[in-house]
DNA sequence: CATCTTAATTGTACCGGTCTAATTAATCAA
DNA sequence: TTGATTAATTAGACCGGTACAATTAAGATG
């Protein structure tokens, strides 16, 4: 593991066990170099990290600082703990109701950057939380990249499995989100009804190389869905 | 102005004006080097800063390619484009519905740390977009930081008066979303009917120094609301 | 001509340093 | 005590370097 990837750990773990509140001191700099044993650099860098997970914030002339910006229910939709983590967690309750080898639509095509004659697997599911239904997925996988799929693969990782068992490396994702009103299909899936709220997430994810392998339509379940973003100004 | 910054700049326009497709090559770190006259770290902290913009990505061994994400009526929720340049821009059209000093509902004092004792002001005013009413918007200004607030300083631009007029820097803010119907009052002001969908949004501004000035309560025409976000894995 | 091996290319991690700018603490003057 | 001045603290910008890992291109091999 990278030396500013642990102690970005370390950091975090420290101000999660003694639960530290907003505005709480960590050591300097100075400090950080000498407890972990490496340069001002790697130390900056792992700070950067939490910074942009919105771990602590620094002040210039002062010090490092603990935010604090947890709320219960709350989905970070931002780096590593983000969509990540969501995905993997929720994955542990889903129902797949379709799963095949098809031909894109023209939408999909276009946004994993194929032709409509090249195959996708496509995946159709729902996604369950603390017993409620959560969201209403749609997957098109790139086949040239994600070779294999299968209904156990799905029911465990999918990203896992992508990268552990396909050996790929998992890079960026744009995500486009809306809000609309629930069509009649949607609703009965959603266990709600015409016309009420839903969150629409649309997502291209991209190996690291910049290759897009994954275009997913999400529909969420208004009441379930709470998201949470940090913005930098 | 800082080196990094300048050369993150300068190559975000030289990509936009070549009008540089996804996937196109800019040169290698080492021409870059030269090419800005600065050392490696420098160009690397200047590529960080548009990989986290969404508009490059790097891949090692290979180069640094453009990365495109653009999409018609989306705006983006991240880094520096994001919420400032969308309430800078949007702020041309506004009106507001109150503007005064008051003490802090308990929501408010909670999120912004202070006694509901203290006083804060309040601004309520809906924004409009292209004509149509984009949004109604709620927001509490910390008094003993932001000192003074008039009509005209919010038909303006708030955020610029906080910084340029009154010296203090923004850091950073925590936004909280989720979707919800419409109650009669703001379907009133949105022209929209009562139980419709609608995107809620919360925030708190910080200064850089971690004090938080300014809680906001969006509610969002969800017509004309579509929002666009970077995720890293 | 395909395939393996090797070498060149290129971005990333990490070091250790200087100088600067913002903040905070200490000092001194009124 | 207050307010201004100065000094110490502290994060951030920037340099120039070494070593490393992933990719790509070139060459060798069958």
């Amino acid at each position: 593991m990278l030396k500013y990837q642990h102690i970005a750990d370390e950091l975090e773990n420290y101000i999660e066990e003694h639960k530290l509140q907003q505005g709480a001191k960590l050591p300097v700099l100075q400090d950080l170099m000498r407890q972990f044993n490496v340069s001002k650099s790697t130390v900056t860098k792992a700070l950067e990290l939490l910074e942009k997970k919105g771990v602590v914030f620094q002040v210039r002339g002062s010090g490092i600082f603990v935010r604090r910006h947890k709320r219960n229910g709350y989905i970070s939709l931002l780096s590593n703990q983000g969509f990540k983590k969501m995905l993997e967690e929720f994955q542990l309750a889903s129902k797949v109701i379709a799963l095949d080898v098809r031909k894109p639509t023209k939408e999909a095509a276009l946004n994993l950057n194929i032709s409509i004659d090249d195959d996708v697997y496509y995946v159709k599911r729902i996604r369950f939380i603390h017993g409620q239904t959560l969201c209403l997925e749609e997957s098109y996988f790139t086949k040239s990249i994600v070779t294999y799929l299968n209904k156990e693969i799905i029911t465990e990782s999918i990203f896992n499995y992508i990268t552990e068992g396909l050996g790929l490396s998992i890079g960026f994702a744009d995500t486009f989100l809306h809000v609309d009103k629930l069509t009649a299909e949607e609703a009965q899936y959603l266990e709600l009804k015409e016309g009420d709220p839903k969150l629409y997430v649309e997502s291209i994810f991209h190996l690291s190389n910049g290759q897009p392998f994954d275009f997913s339509k999400v529909t969420y379940n208004y009441v379930q869905s709470q998201f949470f973003i940090q913005a930098e100004l």
